[in-house]
DNA sequence: ATACGTGCAAACGCTTTGCACTCTC
DNA sequence: GAGAGTGCAAAGCGTTTGCACGTAT
């Protein structure tokens, strides 16, 4: 754990925000200002690998990084991108799972609306 | 409605199959040689615009298209990307919409497995 | 003739990567 | 002093776009 990886894990992880890498970097950089951007992506690959984040990919808009490395739906507004936490009940996919009879990997579900903010 | 058009329109409804643009446009060739690529990701562009067929975008992959616009679940090979619609019960989601108390504008459920073939 | 669509190639945006250097153990 | 991690800049990839030309009304 270099003081860069450090640094950029407790961005990610200290605030609920879903930030872009852009984002992580000038946070970043205001306490490291060399820090180059390449480093910010190199370990946020790392840290997503060691399945300590998230990475959410969003839809022809940059990826975002979610403090909770466990599978859980979003709610994303269309509007600003702002991503929320949403709990779901496991019981809510078993019998689309079962009714597979397929062994399931993963799940990822997004919902989408316009947030309070972007409402005006 | 263009000849290139009514060929993409074609090649991506008359299958099942999910394809990338990159499939697309070398299906496409076939009949037009001369079509350029960007007419491919443009007519694309229009045809989801228009309503017709629905973009899917893949995590870190190509987008692929789908020939049903109406919004329903897939359910995605993690190892050669392949993609298969399911049907989704309404009731399912439903309950998590409510809890919310927000109004949803859209959703996207992805499932992940192996695919038989990948599975060996 | 007028508007829309095409082919081509260059640009774009996000992300990854090769490299030489610099830390750390 | 060996191995991992960094900064930098260039490349990569899917996709978009400006432009001059073609094509269909």
């Amino acid at each position: 754990m270099t003081r860069q990886r450090e640094l950029i894990y407790r961005i990610v992880t200290a605030a609920p925000e879903h930030r872009t890498a852009e984002e992580i970097y000038d946070l970043a950089r205001e306490e490291i200002p060399s820090l180059a951007r390449g480093t910010v992506y190199r370990n946020l690959g790392l840290l997503v690998q060691a399945g300590q984040i998230r990475k959410l990919e969003m839809d022809g808009a940059p990826a975002r990084y979610d403090r909770d490395p466990l599978t859980h739906p979003h709610l994303i507004c269309q509007r600003c991108g702002r991503v929320e936490d949403l709990t779901m009940p496991e019981a809510l996919l078993a019998p689309l799972a079962e009714d597979l009879g397929e062994p399931i990997t993963g799940y990822e579900l997004k919902l989408y609306h316009i947030c309070p903010a972007c409402r005006g």
